[in-house]
RNA sequence: GGGCGAUUAGCUCAGCGGGAGAGCGUCUGCCUUACAAGCAGAGGGUCGGCGGUUCGAAUCCGUCAUCGCCCA
């Protein structure tokens, strides 16, 4: 993108960043594997759900991502960051299904599921484009060359092969278990997908007549509607209150059904009546109990949440309106009283559903032999989480982990491979598509209905993507990856199980370390959601601002883990940054025409603020490197803002000109240079949080290198690093820092030349001497003065600098009450400072204890701050 | 009930053993030939409370309080 523009007009990000990213990926720049000879670096992106569009939170994850990979690669790295996208199983079916019933009135079953699914791949290619063409938007510099997508043809024979594996190797079952059922989804979900919400409920006291007439026993339940599924009640065996009573029997209301009542452990005295109800059908815990005691299990509902036929006069009631019927047909009778009870329910992560505990066939993994690897691969840091804390979380739920439900009754996803017999009944699973019964070679064979689960093909994707299970050149070269970047909230659903799979079937952890990132909310803290109507477009602040800015605003508004709060304002400061940067190029351009080489000039050509600001980029370069190695994102971002902003462009600049205004030609030639080559860095610096705004100002400069992207990383020489230059500059920006504070003190504007005068000690006399044009340049003196001793003017404003004293002549025009509290304020401020120093240094064991370093340093303020005091009494004295 | 995080200037957040920081907001001057989306200057905080460790604590430990998240 050569361009011959030699001057800047004003910054137009929407024209440009379009412009910029399509000439990028034009030129292939994104492009993986060109140089065999870089180290590999590589990261898979989280695939986005295909189901909608990408939100703040993925602006934030692929701008932590893009960061990165655009650092590694300018530090010549062959870094390879692979888009793709997630089928999502539930939530695609789910729009779709509302979609072609709103469009066309039409359900799923009316269709028919091969016509509906034809449906969902168009669904999935319109949002797949709108996803590329965001995550361009955005400035993402992934390779669109290797995208992937969960259910591509290469991803689907992972998936299958993953399953013939772990079913042949005894990981994977089929059983009858008790499951989370979404009654709305009709599918069973895993227990992560379960929101459990705190809700105001009821607690239910219904008395059970004993079988025997003695009376009844009062049960305390929630869920009086599943009480036909009940196969006992459960009393503590320790309980003194009913201990007579186990091994007698209950005649369950509505039906009559005689129940046992049965000791366990399980039950807590404390809550309710002491006794409780057993529905193992319906209870994760009463399941438990049930296995215990061996006990049926009776299903009471069906796939929508209505009773079924067990349930005698209600049954084909939903659930809710059964509990209705039951509560008010047992209070007629005296049987049941209703006290207010909060309690958590389970609610379908996707459709707030409350979600069925339901017992039904399902597939499952068998988690207990995976999760150990994984567990130890964290505890010996093979995967690093950044923050470590989140080790702990991750930790906390494998060691707790259930067998995981991996089969979805949806339409939409990996068809599980199991085939049955209809002979014989026996399964068949394969890698191909079975003909025949492998168990009596019956050909009548029928493939299982249902789907995996979306996480099973998401666990394989830091390797699926790369090809495996062929051993491809991407698989040997990429995997495993570098780094993973994501939230805290899917180290569950995500994270935890690529770790076990990748572990199991390639004998290597997925990625190194995985930077885990906190949630962006709104202004009021709140998390962003459909409902509450407080989302926000990632896009539309591009096209309001930059994507620039909304990067830079991401990558700085909060320490990685933390969540963060989103405010236009700290957009539009951004927005400030990228203006700022873009003015002081303007400059830099306007007043470097005469170079075609970025070189700095010899050494003995440098002034001291070139010294100062080749100093500071020489540190920023080595704090910022090191930041972004350490994944210290935000402290990054404020390293290269106070750079740029206050060295740069308040200081240097301003320094700067008087040599490119002045009559020297060679000192002109060298500051252009010093200007060039400090912006040209700079800019390097910046790119990976900033790389439109950096990409446009370094094409026209004088360059070597297509883009800035691919130019190097820098790495100043370390002949420039200059504490002293930095320490004489640093004196004379005090100096004139105090001579801008006399003036707005004193009434004087800078417009109006005035007398300068400092007195300086011997030792700093010759650097202030050469930094007098500075200071000519900066505070326009009438007359300047720069001595070890002179005769003071009799009326003058002074400020009491550590060697120096800056002064101003007055005569004619002071205000000596005003210097009298200002000179007054400035001596009880030493006196306090004074004191303080006294008496650290007073104290023996501070002397003794504390390293010399610091109480040598400690002795110097204080000598300083006595000097100081002095000079302001004397100045008292005169008044 | 268990775990984690937060509590620092009016607001949003850094800092996490050696003199309290930034941006925004506030106040006061400036249209100074890169930038008024700017420049210069100023004010503003017993770093949630209480204990402890240390020569020295916003920073480490304990405890309490408030808010939030996760798990049961």
């Amino acid at each position: 993108m050569a361009t011959d523009r030699k001057e800047l007009g004003s910054y137009d990000a929407k024209a440009i960043e379009g412009k910029l990213y399509d000439w990028w990926l034009d030129r292939g720049f994104f492009i993986a594997g060109k140089d065999h000879a870089k180290r590999p670096f590589s990261i898979v992106m989280p695939p986005p759900n295909v189901t909608g569009v990408l939100h703040i939170g993925h602006a934030l994850d692929n701008t932590f991502q893009d960061l990165l990979i655009r650092f590694k690669r300018m530090q010549g790295f062959d870094a390879l960051w692979v888009p793709g996208m997630d089928h999502a199983g539930i939530a695609t079916q789910t729009r779709v299904e509302a979609n072609i019933l709103k469009e066309e009135g039409v359900t799923r079953h009316q269709l028919g599921r091969e016509a509906f699914v034809e449906r969902i791949w168009q669904w999935k290619e319109t949002y797949a484009n709108t996803i590329r063409s965001q995550l361009k938007r955005l400035g993402a510099s992934c390779d669109f060359s290797r995208e992937r997508f969960t259910m591509d043809e290469g991803l689907s024979k992972a998936v299958r092969e993953v399953f013939v594996r772990y079913y042949e190797e005894g990981l994977i079952y089929r059983g009858s278990y008790i499951i989370n059922w979404c009654p709305r989804c009709e599918t069973a979900l895993s227990d992560i997908e379960v929101e459990h919400i705190d809700k105001k409920g009821a607690l239910y006291h219904i008395a059970y007549p004993l079988s025997d007439g003695s009376g009844s026993l009062t049960v305390a339940t929630t869920r009086p509607e599943t009480l036909f599924g009940d196969v006992a009640v459960a009393v503590h065996p320790e309980d003194d209150r009913y201990q007579h009573l186990i091994g007698k029997t209950v005649v369950l209301p509505f039906i009559h059904r005689e129940i046992p009542i049965i000791a366990d452990t399980y039950v807590e005295r404390e809550f309710g009546t002491g006794v409780v109800k057993i529905t193992p059908a319906h209870d994760p815990n009463d399941y438990e109990v049930g296995m215990r005691h061996h006990l049926p299990m009776i299903n009471v509902m069906d796939k929508e949440g209505k009773l079924n036929d067990l349930a005698g006069s209600f049954a084909s009631k939903d659930r809710f309106e059964a509990r209705k019927a039951i509560e008010e047909q047992l209070s007629e009778k005296g049987m049941l009283t209703k006290m207010e009870h909060d309690h958590a329910v389970g609610h379908c992560e996707r459709c707030k559903t409350i979600v069925e505990p339901w017992l039904s066939t399902q597939w499952f993994v068998k988690m207990e032999p995976l999760a150990k690897p994984a567990l130890e691969a964290v505890e010996n840091e093979i995967v690093r989480f950044v923050p470590n804390r989140f080790s702990k979380i991750y930790g906390h739920w494998m060691e707790n982990i259930r067998d995981w439900c991996i089969s979805r009754q949806l339409w939409w996803g990996h068809r599980i491979p199991a085939f049955y017999c209809d002979d014989c009944h026996g399964v068949t699973v394969a890698m191909e598509d079975p003909t025949k019964c492998s168990h009596c070679q019956s050909t009548h064979l029928h493939q299982d209905e249902d789907v995996l689960d979306t996480w099973f093909s998401s666990a394989l994707w830091p390797f699926s993507t790369m090809g495996w299970p062929s051993t491809t050149s991407d698989y040997a070269r990429y995997f495993p990856t570098s780094v993973l970047v994501t939230g805290f909230d899917i180290i569950p659903f995500w994270v935890s199980r690529m770790i076990f799979s990748s572990l199991y079937f390639t004998n290597q952890r997925p990625f190194a370390k995985v930077l885990i990132h906190g949630l962006v909310r709104d202004d009021q803290g709140r998390k962003f959601s459909k409902s509450l109507g407080n989302g926000i477009d990632p896009m539309e602040i591009i096209d309001s601002y930059s994507a620039d800015a909304l990067r830079f605003m991401l990558v700085t508004g909060a320490t990685l883990g933390q969540d963060m709060r989103f405010y236009l304002e700290k957009v539009e400061n951004a927005q400030s940054l990228v203006t700022k940067i873009w003015n002081a190029a303007r400059f830099v351009v306007m007043n470097t025409q005469e170079l075609t080489d970025i070189t700095l000039p010899d050494d003995d050509q440098l002034d001291v603020a070139d010294r100062y600001i080749l100093n500071k980029l020489y540190t920023t370069t080595q704090a910022l490197t090191e930041q972004f190695e350490a994944y210290e994102f935000a402290e990054a971002g404020k390293t290269i803002y106070e750079f740029f902003w206050n060295d740069f462009c308040d200081w240097y600049i301003e320094l700067s000109k008087v040599h490119l205004y002045g009559e020297e030609p060679i000192k002109k030639e060298a500051t252009q240079r010093v200007l060039s080559y400090v912006l040209d860095q700079a800019l390097r610096l910046l790119h990976p949080i900033m790389p439109f705004v950096t990409e446009e100002i370094w094409q026209v400069l004088p360059h070597e290198g297509e883009t800035i992207m691919l130019a190097t990383w820098p790495a100043i020489p370390q002949k420039y690093e200059n504490e002293i230059a930095q320490d004489e500059m640093y004196v004379l920006i005090e100096i004139i820092r105090s001579l801008r504070t006399l003036r707005h003190e004193n009434n004087l504007a800078l417009s109006k030349p005035v007398p300068i005068l400092l007195k300086v000690q011997a030792h700093k006399l010759s650097s202030v001497r050469e930094g007098a044009h500075y200071i000519t340049r900066l505070c326009n003196p009438s007359s300047l003065v720069i001595d070890v001793d002179f005769e003071v003017p009799a009326v003058r404003k002074v400020v009491v600098l550590t060697d120096i004293e800056v002064m101003i002549s007055m005569e004619g025009m002071i205000d000596i009450d005003a210097e009298r509290d200002r000179l007054t304020k400035e001596k009880e401020t030493l006196d306090f400072e004074v004191t303080r120093l006294e008496q650290k240094l007073g104290n023996a064991s501070f002397v003794d204890r504390a390293p010399k370093a610091i109480v040598d340093k400690e002795k110097e303020k204080l000598d300083d701050y006595r000097l100081r005091r002095e000079k302001v009494l004397a100045l008292l004295a005169e008044l």
